[in-house]
DNA sequence: AGTTAGTTGCAAGTATTTCGCATTTGTGTA
DNA sequence: TACACAAATGCGAAATACTTGCAACTAACT
């Protein structure tokens, strides 16, 4: 009964962050978590497309990703990566040519580029590094005040 | 004669990682040298779309970014922005609801959410950062030599 | 069970970026 | 200084990624 366990503890979620616990959300959720690789709303479409319309999708992410529900990460593809809040987080190389993604484990920005290319199995140089921090200015915090988790 | 110095220097770089030095390319370069916001490839267009097509921008764009010439950020407006490289390195803020961005100075990613969000005037509460690394894996590196700089 | 705000499906729209191919332009060489 | 050629550009169209408006539906309250 994991997948219960699992689904329900989804449908507690949600309902906290003031959002109703529907079924498409529930397999979005279900879907993100049992994936090890951050998938793409593409790879979610594919996945729940004939269940779930793109459009209801892309709002359902858009929302698991305001709640902190989800993790967007930016691989630079053109289109943006989801991964479930909670797994094992960590940074990836990403090649600026093909776009070949590699994980990066236990590492601080403090150890840079050095240490992370001595680590790295496919890589043979670091240009750059993006980090950015997402959060909620006061104004819209006002705006929403739901926002808990 | 600053103007040509830069232009100057622009070349330089250009040639030196392997391509042709065009008017193009430097216009784009300039334009981002004496902008200090990151700009977006529309902010490029609207100003230079008149003299170079769009195709054109964002192939430029490509190429300055693939050889290090332009640090690209994310800001998850569904669009990338570009500023030039040298300039003062530093993070973001970004609302995860309006997209609004407030600039992270003097902080290593140890001085945690915590300390950023002591610093920061809009921001009420930060949800997650993004920490990727980007550089040229090593099957890319054999196709293309001349990656220099 | 009934009510209602919140959610979804559908179809169309917008925004961003890329492509193929003919033409032009830098750059190294004669 | 002119030549030759690879590299870069312009143009138009297309592909991809994501959003919107509105009518119909549904979860979660009473």
């Amino acid at each position: 009964m994991k997948e219960n366990n699992a689904s329900a503890k989804f449908s507690r979620l949600l309902r906290k962050s003031g959002h109703k616990a529907t079924s498409s959300r529930i397999s979005v959720l279900e879907m993100l978590g049992r994936t090890k690789r951050p998938l793409s709303a593409q790879d979610v479409i594919d996945e729940l497309g004939k269940k779930i319309n793109q459009a209801t999708i892309y709002r359902i992410l858009k929302v698991l990703k305001e709640k902190g529900l989800i993790r967007q990460i930016d691989f630079r593809h053109n289109h943006a990566h989801y991964e479930i809040s909670g797994s094992d987080e960590h940074h990836h190389l990403v090649c600026v040519y093909c776009g070949r993604i590699e994980d990066v484990h236990d590492c601080g920005i403090e150890n840079t580029y050095a240490l992370v290319l001595r680590h790295s199995k496919h890589f043979s140089d670091i240009r750059q590094h993006a980090l950015e921090f997402y959060g909620v200015c006061k104004s819209c915090n006002k705006k929403t005040p739901k926002t808990t988790q």
